[in-house]
DNA sequence: ATGAAAGCGCTAACAA
DNA sequence: TTGTTAGCGCTTTCAT
């Protein structure tokens, strides 16, 4: 009887059903009947499983209990763009928000668009109930096996163009053309577009919206449409660059805060610029530092509650009742203008 | 035979191994064997099964699969402290590195430090193989029954007194000192410290070294000790009050960057004081805000990263190997010194 | 290398 | 209300 006899015990087996029964003395089926909400079960038995319950420190299995209910309250977040000044809402609001509704997030992180697909079946695998996407999309085959197996799925941020998955976005074209017009009453008329990369679908869709939205102006144009910058740093260089070339904007609107915030640093500390006499600077986000007495950023107001919401609600929905058909939701988004441009001609 | 009927089919149960078997013409073990790296399976069989696997998309059942082999490759994953200007980081971070070591994260909000117990409980429930808590900790009944299980977990921010778990913290007394000794040697003589919720254990430890190193200095003494004021308004708030008082700071500590750059907005731009010849200022995060050419704040720069590495090694390692017992890692902060405080003297 | 059989921990008919 | 029985989809001895 050596000592090393007792190293072999790893993973001690947690306890189960049936050592409770056991102790209680009753059958295993009592005891799921306790456990499972809305069974019956007479008071004395439930009592004398509880005890016995609480004694040995039995917790039910989930896992074994969704392979028979074929339901896991698990739900797969795939985050595709953590550079989104939001995902941070996104994660602690939908984390909240389905936890107190019973499920659990699965999270998943995909650095590329390219490998969402490898973490949605990864999580496919762990038979979540349903899936949040995002700021990606799914390849459409992909889409299809989900739609076959029936599992809800709601896109962020991107459109399902067809209408396998819910999707939300917010209404990109309709903020570029109020932007426009906000400028052009102000009476800035050389446009130049700051965003990060070209093929980000909502940046597409404002970009055309402004440029289409120019075309029908007078003494109005589009002066530069600069790709590739995103963040601060990129923003206060960006505005040297613009500001030296032959033809420099009088307004730049920019793909998000932290760029705009660099624009306007860059624009008033580096090449002291008078804003928003001489140029006028907005952000998209409207976060907190927009606001802050230093800066005081015009920017758009996304709507990611209502975002949030409208995905969370649809997701919901359609767990619970699976001949709900997937739709797309649009959140409209609003200007906050502040001091970085001019106020309104009297 | 009314349409109705058809109705009935709800959750289309999902591709079995059976299924893949039987259009195979192998048993279920031999698709068992083809998805387990490392079984012994013939080339032919292996490709009679995958093709058979690829034209049904089948995708094996890791529920199943997990309740056999007692491990889920699932890591839970608490967040007690989502005002923390770093959980973004973490969460991204543990996020990627699990993934690419094939685990997946269950996430789990708690809002209270009190609830994290009920967090990990569910968590337990879904047979979690290890435990990350961020910025809270379990109660000691519940660490036990984690160690008795064998669920190896690790704390950050968070000291483990009972070494029951792992825990990964920085040395917060250090800085503390290090931060009065800097604020000396510039001729700064009356401290302010400005912190959130007084009960935050890493601003008590913080707190009180420095309360302790100012008594040993000579002429200097700590003027204010406000708790409850974290953010960016109640930081600008906060220095009002302060610069109001009669015994004004020449210096202000703060527990996070956003109040320190409210202090100092709230400083410069709505009291006209002079950084860093009237105030000192100092932050705690060196958020990228802190380094931006508006503000040029002194900070003290978390090791993040580091203390990211340090849970996840420790994690993974206790995964693999639970002979390892758990233990206490601490990484260093720093200071960085921009134009928020004055240069040292000559 | 392969298949048959046993079972992981649980729930859901079905009888009693 | 209760226990008995039959699986959920998978892995794993154990023979062959």
């Amino acid at each position: 009887m050596s000592a090393k006899e007792t190293v072999e015990a790893r993973k001690p087996t947690r306890v189960t059903s049936e050592e409770v029964a056991e102790l209680a003395g009753v059958s295993r089926s009592a005891v799921s009947r306790t456990f499972t909400p809305g069974a019956s079960v007479s008071a004395k038995t439930r009592d004398k499983v509880l005890s016995a319950a609480s004694q040995l420190g039995y917790r039910p299995n989930a896992l074994a209990r969704s392979l028979i209910i074929r339901r896991t309250q698990l739900v797969g977040l795939v985050m595709a763009e953590w550079e989104n000044p939001f995902y941070t809402d996104i994660l602690r609001q939908f984390s909240e928000r389905f936890q107190r509704e019973g499920y659990q997030l699965l999270l998943m992180t995909s650095v590329t668009e390219a490998d969402v697909d490898d973490a949605m079946r990864r999580l496919l695998q762990y038979q979540v109930d349903g899936l949040l996407v995002v700021s990606a999309r799914p390849s459409p085959a992909l889409a299809r096996e989900c739609a076959a197996s029936n599992t809800p799925m709601v896109l962020m941020n991107r459109h399902s163009p067809d209408g396998m998955e819910s999707s939300v976005t917010c209404d990109n074209a309709q903020v570029g053309r109020d932007i426009v017009q906000l400028l052009l009453q102000r009476r800035y008329r050389r446009l130049a577009i700051v965003r990060g990369d070209a093929r980000v679908l909502v940046g597409v869709q404002r970009t055309s919206a402004m440029i289409e939205e120019m075309a029908g102006a007078d003494n109005a144009k589009v002066v530069a449409d600069v790709t590739g910058c995103l963040g601060y740093q990129a923003g206060r260089q960006a505005i040297a660059d613009l500001w030296r070339s032959p033809d420099p904007p009088d307004a730049v609107v920019c793909s998000s805060d932290p760029t705009a915030l660099g624009v306007l640093d860059g624009a008033r500390l580096d090449l002291g610029i008078r804003v928003p006499d001489e140029l006028a600077v907005i952000g998209l986000g409207d976060i907190p530092e927009a606001s802050w007495a230093s800066y005081r950023l015009s920017t758009v107001h996304l709507p990611v509650d209502e975002m949030i919401d409208l995905a969370a609600n649809d997701l919901l929905k359609r767990l619970a009742d699976d001949s709900i058909e997937p739709r797309h939701w649009v959140a409209n988004a609003r200007i906050v203008t502040r001091e970085s441009i001019r106020s309104a001609p009297t």
